[in-house]
Formats: structure tokens, sequence, C-alpha cells
RNA sequence: GGGGGCGUAGCUCAGUUGGUUAGAGUGUCGGCCUGUCACGCCGAAGGUCGCGGGUUCGAGCCCCGUCGCUCCCGCCA
């Protein structure tokens, strides 16, 4: 017999009654009848329960055992008379008569159980991550997470893409999050940089001639965290392939993802391909965001021009833009409901949060509320006509600049969804969005960034860009990237770009975001100097695993799906990282340590 | 870097207007119990009320500072 186990603690079943069998698992439970102890013994596999009498030799190893030791315990398997038949457990329709136990290993007093479901501080669940993941939702999502990336390797493969490794120690790239450096033992004074993506490897592999790429990438970025952002490092399906259009990057991903949603999505409905796309603009007019929750129905519409009419009377929103957001329904909340959200508007650093509840009086929509008194009836005509919207709604306005108008519109929208009961809790709805601003203007630096990715190649005529010159600013800033992002319920996904594999036009756009052709020489030096030696237009995207597990696992934290996470604040509390290095290494690395003021 | 929430027994939490000895559940330990599966019953131990300072006759509670976890803003090509 095995010196552990003949069996799982999943696997027995009516079938094996007779058998003499050894499992090996942790007591999930212990129950003390005095002369008749009942043990759960638990493994990966599942749960089974194991029994004693007082007049077996190995009654007084079980007696002493406690929650999650490690326990052999080896005896026959015997049918559950019809009473004592457990329906809730896989093997609840027999036992292990114990016949010899051997502790394993034993366990001290716990600081989180692993049985029940019970909630418990991040911290502790951090620090005693082994515990943690021993819990059946954890040890679930985790599994669910191996599965997931299985699949997505498959489901690659199968298009004819290929799997390859890129370094970890590399180059500080310009732009984008602040790096994570490694400082050079043999070169004093100068520092490796890990990736913040396979970006520059990944066009190098298409330069090199491999066609279709790609990886599950760890990716690393000193950020703070976010629930759906983990500091440090996170990991995404990066891919690229060569001579392809921005279709081409979609056709490819569309049934990856699809696909791999139908698979684990356990009963939701999943978008199937192709999916919509939806203009940078249009996302930042009707959804108030550019990465737009389309489960939920509402739609923000424009009406400025009714606030400038003239017989409209409502000062506060004259000269500005005026998003309208209708919620369905809402005219018959309390007037507490309207006081919450517009004390929350102004937590969020706006003035208010305007609304008109509309009434069917006569057959005619009648505009009620604070200020409703201000907006004359043909106007109100107007507003119910952009909006669309139908007796008993309410019609939300946020009034600013443009872009604070649009996206305190947008924090409305999802906001007023969730209140109302608007968002279906079972579908994953997936879009493109497509056509990202090439440049932005920096209001604190007045100069013009990239909005997105250096990398990606302007949707502009090439002599034309290249003959730009300062004066063009507005020409600038219209400007267009082959530039797109996956956005399923409200998260970026993945964000992608037909790259730009010209090196003069490479230049060009980093000149105008105000980089020295010198610098950019120096800074992209290997691949600016591949892409003079036959570079194929090429393009890809990379679509973060740990939030589509997070979404698949119907989870709405990354550590959740995480088997080591950082807290927020970026520390592992299990290894305990970072932590100071001692002389002898800081001395090889030639590095001195200066600690902030105060 | 900034704002909000939380921090009381191993764990999850309660704790009144600032007032006697800080409670409950669970776990741990001891006793009883032969069909439980959240087993049950009896009993016991277990506290730097995150930490430091202040106000007060008196602070878990009020004030100031600080630390940790978390959510958000900034940041995230």
């Amino acid at each position: 017999m095995h010196a552990y186990r003949t069996h799982t603690c999943g696997q027995l079943r009516a079938a094996d009654v007779g058998q003499t069998v050894r499992l090996s698992g942790w007591v999930n439970r212990r129950r003390d009848h005095g002369g008749l102890i009942f043990i759960d013994l638990r493994d990966h596999y599942g749960i089974t329960q194991c029994v004693i009498e007082p007049d077996c030799a190995a009654f007084s190893t079980v007696d002493a055992a406690r929650s999650e030791w490690v326990l052999t315990l080896t005896g026959k398997v015997v049918a559950r008379t019809p009473d004592t038949v457990n329906r809730d457990l896989p093997s609840g329709e027999i036992e292990l008569r114990i016949e010899t136990a051997a502790v394993q290993g034993q366990a001290q007093e716990l600081p989180m159980p692993v049985f029940g479901d019970h909630d418990y501080p991040e911290e502790t669940r951090l620090t005693y991550r082994f515990l943690d993941l021993r819990r059946e939702r954890l040890h679930d999502n985790i599994m669910l997470r191996a599965n997931i990336v299985t699949s997505l390797r498959r489901r690659m493969i199968e298009q004819g893409f290929t799997e390859f490794q890129t370094p970890i120690l590399t180059a500080s790239s310009p732009e984008g999050a602040r790096d994570f450096l490694v400082p050079s033992r043999r070169y004093p004074g100068q520092f490796y940089a890990l990736p913040q993506a396979p970006q520059q490897f990944k066009q190098l592999i298409m330069v090199a001639g491999f066609d279709r790429y790609f990886q599950i990438a760890p990716c690393f970025r000193d950020e703070d965290g976010r629930a759906d952002r983990s500091p440090g490092e996170f990991y995404q399906l990066d891919l690229e392939m060569s001579f392809v259009t921005q279709d081409d990057v979609f056709a490819a991903v569309e049934p990856v993802l699809a696909g791999v949603f139908e698979e684990f999505a356990r009963g939701k409905t999943v978008t199937k391909p192709p999916f919509i796309r939806i203009p940078f603009a249009e996302a930042m007019l009707k959804y108030g965001t550019d990465k737009p929750d389309l489960r939920n129905p509402i739609e923000i519409v424009d009406v400025s021009d009714v606030f400038a009419r003239d017989d409209v009377e409502f000062k506060a929103f004259k000269k500005k833009t005026v998003r309208a957001i209708p919620a369905p329904g809402a005219a018959s909340q309390p007037r507490s409901f309207f006081d919450k959200l517009n004390e929350w508007a102004r937590g969020e650093g706006a003035p208010g949060l305007g609304y008109v509840t509309f009434e069917d009086e006569g057959g005619n929509l009648v505009g009620k509320g604070p200020i409703a008194k201000f907006i004359p009836a043909a106007a109100q005509a107007e507003l119910v006509k952009a909006s669309g919207i139908q007796a008993g709604d309410a019609l939300f306005f946020a009034a600013d600049k443009t872009e604070r108008a649009a996206s305190l519109a947008g924090m409305a929208r999802t906001r007023l969804g969730r209140e109302l009961g608007l968002i279906r809790d079972d579908e994953y709805k997936f879009c493109w969005i497509v056509d990202f601003p090439m440049y932005e203007w920096n209001e604190d630096e007045q100069k013009i960034d990239f909005s997105h990715n250096p990398f990606s190649m302007p949707q502009f005529d090439r002599d034309a860009f290249l003959a730009l010159d300062k004066g063009d600013r507005d020409t600038i800033l219209g400007l267009k990237a082959w530039q797109y992002d996956i956005v399923c319920n409200g998260y970026e996904l993945s964000s992608g770009a037909i790259r730009n594999h010209d090196p003069d036009v490479m230049l060009k756009a980093f000149e105008i975001a105000g980089y020295a052709r010198e610098e950019t020489e120096e800074k992209f030096k290997g691949m600016l100097n591949a892409f003079r030696y036959g570079a194929p237009p090429h393009g890809g995207t990379a679509p973060g695993i740990d939030r589509i597990v997070m979404l698949l696992a119907g989870e709405e934290n990354l550590r959740e799906v995480t088997m080591f996470p950082m807290t927020q604040s970026a520390q592992d509390l299990l290894m305990n990282a970072p932590a100071p290095a001692n002389p002898k290494q800081l001395k090889e690395l030639h590095l001195r340590v200066v600690y902030p003021e105060k």
C-alpha cells in the first residue's frame, strides 16, 4: 500500500465499499461524540468523512488531532446507513472506518479558520495566504485561473500563434509608468529595468519574421494599486501579428476572448463576435468614459444647444457643455434619492447634479423639479426628443467644460444604472473602443503628450504627417491613431494598436511629443535600428489575464484571483517584501541609501 | 502625494452621554456525550481597546499626531 494514499479525498463512492484504503489530507472539521469521533478529511479533490471508535488502537491519535492537522488514515470503506447519508457531499454515501492513523503535520491554533466561508481582514488573509488558499473560494478561483490560462494558450496555438519568452531584465523605457529598476553589479551606477510590457521585444519578434507571437507575459509597473489594478506586477496575454490591419487583429482576438468567456461563463451570456466598435469620441459622449459598461442601458446625450436657447433662463448652464443622463423610472424616487445624487456630485467636485422629472399631463410630458421652471415647454420638448425619455423618467444634467461634463455624466450614468437596478449581472458585454486620439494637450506642462501608446501608427497620410510642424497644433490634437481597447462590463481588458514600423514616422511622432530626434534614437536604438533593416507592418494587443479571471470568477478585486498578491501599498506580507538590503549587497551593487527627510 | 472607511480576546464583532470589574459568538483548554456532518451540553483560560501624546477627578469613547489594512483621486505609454 502506498505510504500516503490509495485514493484522494474526493474519490470514494458506494462502489468502493469493502475496500481497505488509505487517505491523506487536512482535518477540515472534527466532531467529537466522546465515544465516537468524526473527521472530515480534506484534500485538493474533496472531503471524505472518517470515523473511529474508542476500542481502536488509533483512537488516541485521532482524538488528539485538531483542525488543519495533516493525517494519513487507513481503514475500510463502509456504506453509511440511509439516515446518515450526507447528500451535500459527493462522497456522502460512504465513510472511512479508521483502523490506523498517522500524524504527518500538526497545526497551531489558527489565525484564520479554513473551514466555513466567513470573511476575514485582508491583512490576516495575506499574512497567512497559504491558509486562505486552502479555503474553497480562493482555491476554486486559482484553479479557474489555471484553467483559463490553459484554454487561452490552446486557443492561441490553434490559431497559429507561437509562444516565446522575452527578457525580464531589460532596459528602462521613457513614457509610460514608473519602472522598477535593478542595479547592475558589473556596471556601477547603471540599472536594468523590469519590462512594463514586452512591447519592444514583440515588435522585434515581428521584425525577426516569426509572424504570430503570443506570451502569458508578466508586466511590471511601479504604480499604485486599485481594486482592478495590482500594484507592481500583473499578467497579459501579449500577442502580435505581422502583415495585418486592425480588422485582422480583431478577427484573431475576438474568437479567443469570446471562446474563453463562453467556456467559463457558467451560464452567463457572452457577446458573440464581431464585437461592436465604438469610436473613442462617441464613447466619451454616450458613456462619459472610454471603458463603458454596456450592460447599463443608459445613454448620455448632449443638450448644450437646448440650454443655449434664448428662452431658457437657467444661467448656471449657459456657455457650458451640458450632458443629459436619462434615468428610467426615477421620477417616482423619493426626494432623498435626488439629494443623495446631488451630494455625491458635489463630492466629485461638481457644483451639483441638476435634474428634471417628467410626468404625463393630458398627453404631454411635463417637466417637474427645482430647475424645470427655467425651461419653457418648447425647450422641454427638445430635451424629451433628444433623450428619448418617457413619463416617469428623470433627466439629470452635468454641466461644465466638455471633458469634465462628460466624465461627471459618465459617473452619474454608472451610479444611476446601479441604483436603479438597470445592470444585469448575468451578461458579459464586449466592445471595441477605436480611433483613440494620437496626442493630447498637457495643461500642466503646456505641451503635447502621447495620448496612449507612443508606438501606434497615426491614421494620417505619411508625407503629410512628416510635414507637420508646431503651427499645426489643431491638426495634431485631432489626429487619430490605429489604437484600440477591448472593454467588457466596464473594465478595460485589453489595449492594442497597429504599430508604427516606419522609423521616419516614429521619429516624427516622438518629435511632436517633445522628444528630440537624438533622444528618440538613443532611447529606442534597438527597435529603430531594426526598423531600418526591413520591418513588416504589424500590430497586436494584450488582454489582461488577471482582469479576465476576475470577471469570470465574479470577483471585484484582483487579489481574489491572484495566488500571492501584494497589499494595495505594494507589500508582500507573506514573504516580507520589500525589505532592507544588507550592507554587503549594497556594497556589491555600488549603492548607498539616502532616506527621505523628516 | 491627497480624501473617505476600518483598527477592541487567536478570529468575527458589540460596547449607551466620558463613569464600578470591557462583553457576545467562534476557536483554544478541561469535563460529559456512540451517528454527527455549523454535532450538543457544562466549565475555564484568554485584552498593550493599533501606537504615542493631550484634555479630564475619570478615556475603548473626546482632541492632536502616527502606523497598518482598504476604497477612491492623482498616477497607470
